[in-house]
DNA sequence: GAGTTTTATCGACACGCGTCGACAAGTAGT
DNA sequence: ACTACTTGTCGACGCGTGTCGATAAAACTC
């Protein structure tokens, strides 16, 4: 592999001008900048990471702690992963896996102090996270995809959990449906609660009336669901879930009571993986989870954060977009 | 973040023996390892990786190319890199995450050789793969979470499939059946071709009759596989499936034509990892592929490559485990 | 007990880069 | 024309480690 050096002499500049050539640091003639770019085309020379990192105390890689799948959210985590380091690598960084545990996090502190972690990214936020206390006092910076429940100024990137129900909520009112249930699973995570309120106020302003049925991350639980919804609400036209996996079990909780979909209810599903969406039959209808946009914004954010570039927008939300497939129909005729 | 010299200082012995006492390349004399160990602890010491990278020109850092989800495998792909991350950071190693794109394959390279990555670990591999000759040619260690048709001496670890495919035959025929149907997809990836002539090789040993319906990785194939089976093979009493996604589509169909799941049919899951199995009702009795431990055997088969141990072995094999739960049962009385 | 090998330790250096200070040449202000 | 500042470039140094050669002490060999 080809050296600064190299570049230097090839190029016929000092070494360090090379550097400052391609770091931009300092004022470079512009006939001399394309000079040094020329012979790094040519000899294909790439900074070496290490002795960047050492010299510059910068080790430009990031550190994801990759989620114990507790909650069953990991089906998604790939597509955040690949989110988060196809743009850490656009911007000269890497993305470290980091399988997490308690245990470990005073660990992510010594690593980032031994400059080996600039920065560390953070899923399965919960309201109260104690990972978030922790990082900000040890002062490594991070970005969290979820948010806590205030998360002031730390940095962040979530679904925009109103502009996501309300595409379906208007898209269900569009066919006609004005009696609606919706599952969710009201988990101490805090996603569900801030869907949950935005569906709530979505259905109100489309004047439908919207009743909750409480699932948790199973199947089986989206059976019981079918169920007691078959049960309480007889002449409910529509079914929102906040929960994929409840979804599957409810699907399959109409196929065994012969109840028809989308002929005599519709189903459409907020916050999906891509990664889902082939898993049932008929094909969900969603708003889908703009996964790999997101994990790409929090490497984003947290980069200008380690790179100071503090007048940047640090928070973001992203909305999903309505995909119709094959679990939704126009209302049937309300008996 | 302390440094050796620090380390030295404190134990009162010299830089170069605090080396050599942590890596052990030189006989120190038990003592004063014991004194420079004792000093570590008290400063928290942990080498610079950069520095270290630098220095030795190892980077200590593996490449996982993630894969790209064509084949719908990437639902496994985060516990593969659970278990390689886990088992790369117990030895000192870190794992990145490298989206992968074929036009990327030469960056590789040229991270290898710029010393920012030790090797590479690949997963969905082809009977024929091109990855794997690159890496070949250009040198750069790599060893192979699954494997190509004629892996040679090439490092790798796969599923036992042999082992697997017996472990429900064998449980089938235990409960009675006799007549089963298997779904695979037998593409190009090569791992079904295997399950399949595995699959039938076992139903062979139990007399058994085993017929093959198509399917592709999606869940409407699924059910389309459930209607064929239905007609052509009406006193068939179970079903093998390869495929996950497939087979939550065959249950949907299942369930669609009221066809009892177990009472009238058995179904078991060849293959699945961990976080399907909740996805299905009834929870689908399976066959576990042992994702975790797999990417965790692929990281040490490599650091061993990397670190000349030629000695050990560096193929595998890991069976799964049976898990019965609720998509089997006695076979109905063949009629 | 002189010669030879082994053991345990130290000092010095290189790895390749970022960055500081120095300096020459140019530009602007008076 | 003198100073004051800016622009563009260079040389030198340090980051913290791995590792080579040297050395002194200890352990063998005959």
């Amino acid at each position: 592999m080809a050296t600064r050096a190299e570049v230097a002499k090839l190029a016929g500049v000092s070494a360090s001008t090379v550097s400052y050539a391609l770091n931009g640091d300092r004022s470079i003639k512009d006939e001399t900048r394309k000079r040094v770019l020329k012979a790094v085309a040519q000899l294909n020379y790439r900074p070496n990471f290490a002795a960047g990192a050492l010299a510059g105390g910068k080790s430009k890689t990031l550190a994801l702690l990759s989620p114990s799948g507790e909650f069953g959210i990991a089906l998604i985590a790939l597509e955040y992963i690949n989110g988060a380091s196809a743009a850490a690598r656009d911007r000269g960084y890497h993305l470290v896996i980091w399988p997490s545990q308690e245990s470990e996090l005073t660990e992510i502190q010594t690593f980032a102090e031994s400059g080996m972690i600039s920065g560390v990214i953070l899923m399965e936020i919960q309201f109260k996270d104690e990972r978030v206390d922790y990082l900000k006092k040890a002062k490594v910076p991070f970005a969290m995809i979820g948010r806590t429940e205030k998360p002031g100024k730390d940095s962040y990137v979530d679904r925009d959990f109103i502009g996501a129900t309300e595409l379906g909520i208007d898209y269900l009112d569009s066919l006609g449906h004005k009696k609606i249930a919706f599952l969710t699973t009201d988990r101490a995570v805090g996603v569900d609660t801030r869907f949950s309120s935005a569906l709530v106020e979505a259905a109100k302003k489309k004047k439908m009336i919207a009743k909750k049925i409480q699932v948790v991350n199973e199947a089986s639980s989206g059976r019981d669901a079918f169920i007691e919804f078959h049960k309480k609400y007889p002449d409910f036209t529509a079914v929102v879930s906040l929960n994929d996996i409840a979804t599957l079990g409810f699907i399959s909780g109409a196929n065994e009571y012969g109840v028809k979909i989308p002929k005599d209810l519709s189903i459409i599903a907020l916050d999906t993986p891509q990664n889902h969406i082939e898993m049932s039959w008929p094909p969900l209808t969603t708003v889908n989870l703009p996964a790999f946009e997101m994990g790409a914004k929090a490497s984003n954010i947290l980069i200008d954060q380690i790179e100071q570039k503090e007048n940047k927008q640090n928070q973001a939300l992203l909305a999903g977009e309505l995909v119709i497939r094959g679990t939704t129909a126009k209302a049937r005729k309300s008996s």
